[in-house]
DNA sequence: GTAGCAACCGGACCGACGGTCCGCTTATTG
DNA sequence: CAATAAGCGGACCGTCGGTCCGGTTGCTAC
């Protein structure tokens, strides 16, 4: 059982990093921004969260009912999946980058069952890569930052779900 | 003119930065590594190349004559085009995934005149985006770290290109 | 209520890193 | 050979992720 102070300061300190995160970007953000945020001392944000991944993982978990849905979700078309991933990924950009950045990808667990699945509907493995590969928060942020427009971008990843769809 | 023992010590650095970044990768180099590795001191290397993407811009300029030519060769189909960047990125993943990491990809220059041809070949700018996010070092690296082979690699992404290219 | 204990806290501390600075050295030129 | 500017190296700095430990506090058993 958890301490309620313990409890607290957990709580506190991820609304601190969703937060910071959010509105700065992984980048700018260190462990000690964060503490101090939150009003607690830095050794209890690694007591928490192990390290600075830990973190990132935890408020991706604990900020997203949605977010291993949007993963793991079902689906019927492969444009159907790429659309609601992208809107599931336009909505916590900063956040989605954080993750891609700290924790491997393999590590996911379900990432391995979507790609599988998502294999199925495109014919490849390689093609599910290359799908999810243009869904990144990185690729995403850097489209846009070239002044893409977000439905210009979602339009594009159907788009090109539906083409290697069609190829099977 | 540059001082006979600046150009000395300049090839002295660009070797011992490729060497070390081919063998261990990006994030196993320190600028500290690389000065004593070329025995010189850490301030020469700042005043040599400014910083660190200074420094791996360069190992990537005297690296390859290739280099380039393999960003802006002249291609007849996108399929040819993603064969030989693919064969170029393979050949040099380190290196290439450091300059991924260190700078910035628009300021490349002819990075606009590459998306802008490919643009034309496979029907639109996102899908040109698209081709190159799969072609990019670290989705090779991922891709071979999930036990795909190059061969496997290789024909997917040309099978890709290929694919985008019918549609137009 | 209170005593005792384990869990918890915070911030001083550490090593590594990218980057700066400056007093000394040395290649170059006339 | 003398004068000078370019170059040199490594001590130094601020920041960051991460560790440690002496003091504190929430919880529980009596």
């Amino acid at each position: 059982m958890e301490r309620a102070d313990a409890a607290r300061n957990r709580a506190a300190l991820l609304a601190a990093a969703t937060d910071l995160i959010r509105e700065r970007g992984i980048d700018a953000v260190s462990i000690d921004d964060v503490a101090a945020s939150a009003g607690v001392g830095k050794g209890t944000v690694f007591r928490r969260f192990g390290d600075k991944a830990g973190l990132i993982q935890a408020v991706v978990d604990s900020t997203a009912a949605s977010w291993h849905q949007a993963a793991s979700l079902e689906f019927r078309t492969a444009g159907e999946f790429a659309g609601q991933l992208f809107d599931h990924v336009l909505a916590s950009l900063p956040l989605v980058i954080a993750v891609e950045r700290t924790s491997v990808r393999s590590c996911e667990g379900n990432f391995q069952l979507t790609v599988d699945r998502l294999a199925r509907v495109v014919g490849s493995t390689f093609n599910a890569h290359a799908l999810l590969a243009v869904l990144r928060g990185e690729q995403i942020a850097f489209l846009l930052d070239q002044g893409m427009t977000a439905d210009e971008i979602r339009a594009g990843v159907i788009s090109l779900a539906d083409t290697l769809s069609a190829g099977v």
